[in-house]
DNA sequence: CATGGATGTGGCAGATTGTCGCACTGTTTC
DNA sequence: GAAACAGTGCGACAATCTGCCACATCCATG
């Protein structure tokens, strides 16, 4: 079905229309052959007729999260490479999703030439550089909130309770984005 | 040397004194044995006698950072478990670090259970399986800004600064209860 | 189907934060 | 010494945020 059988298939899965519209043009551009999901599910459908090599999955959306799906298509192409890209980033999260076995994370907004270097074998990483600042006292809070909420599975009333935080609260809290830590 | 082959082996690599001092006794009184290094290059002498079953390494300390430790930890012991701990935490070294073999990845500050439950999982120890409520945000926030204030000799605009906070705002915060946890 | 837990929202009074402004105090520099 | 500076303490006010109460759904258990 292909025209070409090493054409590199690139999975993208994110709820933000805007933003894969952008990003699968900016990706079959550079030669890539590309599928769209907006939902865990649907890529799930996908994967049925598309077996990808590169995939950036989104990590909150509504129903599964894109996570759910690293497993899946590790099974399906043990050789895939794995970005998870999400505009709710946390440490806690990033750390859960490589050890699943993503490559790498990223947190949005990003351009396309990020995302790829990602994803791209090309060179490994020019030595991480640690910063010299400590984290504003916004994003050490959401870095804990969201430690938290995972150690609670993602049950926002009980995180409440544990954290002694009225759960109006907490839920407005995590509706917002996190501070984005300039570099 | 060992009094007894099986014990488990407990290295601690941290340049904050104060931390690896109630780090170490906790831990010691969990009946590991345990051996502690302010730096890398203190701990790669250590590693010459003692071979770690557990580790704490912090990132950013004078010299090199403690995840150059990771390779050579796991080479002297594949099956170690690593836990990274820094006050400077970041995504990007969070990933850095577990796509390098560490086994987690935990900000600063984190009490003594938190640290242990992050390295102890494969233990099934039914006894102390309760999970005692994690830090208050308020509380966190407190040691994070006693933290930053002393690295800034107890300069309030600097600390503010560093803190991404308005100096009013983190005037108001110190004048302030040093908030208490309920239990 | 009743009961209880979890979640999404709306509304509101009271607490907290972001900003300005200003006075005061050491330090450093001509 | 006087001017220039950075840090500090504090009053005031508007913009936000938080704690709380109230519902309305869902969903699983019994």
């Amino acid at each position: 079905m292909n025209t070409n059988d090493s054409s590199v298939k690139f999975l993208i899965v994110d709820d933000d229309e805007t933003f894969t519209r952008v990003l699968n043009k900016a990706i079959q551009r550079r030669g890539y052959e590309t599928a769209v999901a907006s939902s865990a599910e649907q890529a799930l459908h996908l994967l049925e007729s598309f077996t990808p090599d590169l995939a950036t999955l989104d990590l909150k959306m509504d129903g599964a999260s894109g996570i759910t799906l690293v497993p899946r298509l590790k099974a399906l192409n043990p050789n895939i490479k794995i970005l998870i890209l999400t505009g709710y980033a946390s440490i806690s999260t990033a750390v859960e999703a490589i050890k699943l076995g993503a490559s790498d994370y990223l947190a949005k907004p990003a351009d396309t030439d990020q995302i790829l270097a990602k994803l791209n074998v090309t060179e490994p990483d020019p030595g991480i550089e640690i910063a010299d600042k400590p984290m504003s006292v916004g994003r050490l809070e959401w870095e804990h909130i969201q430690k938290v909420l995972i150690e609670h599975d993602g049950n926002i009333s009980a995180t409440a309770r544990a954290l002694g935080m009225h759960r109006r609260t907490l839920q407005r809290k995590l509706q917002k984005r996190p501070v984005r830590e300039e570099h």
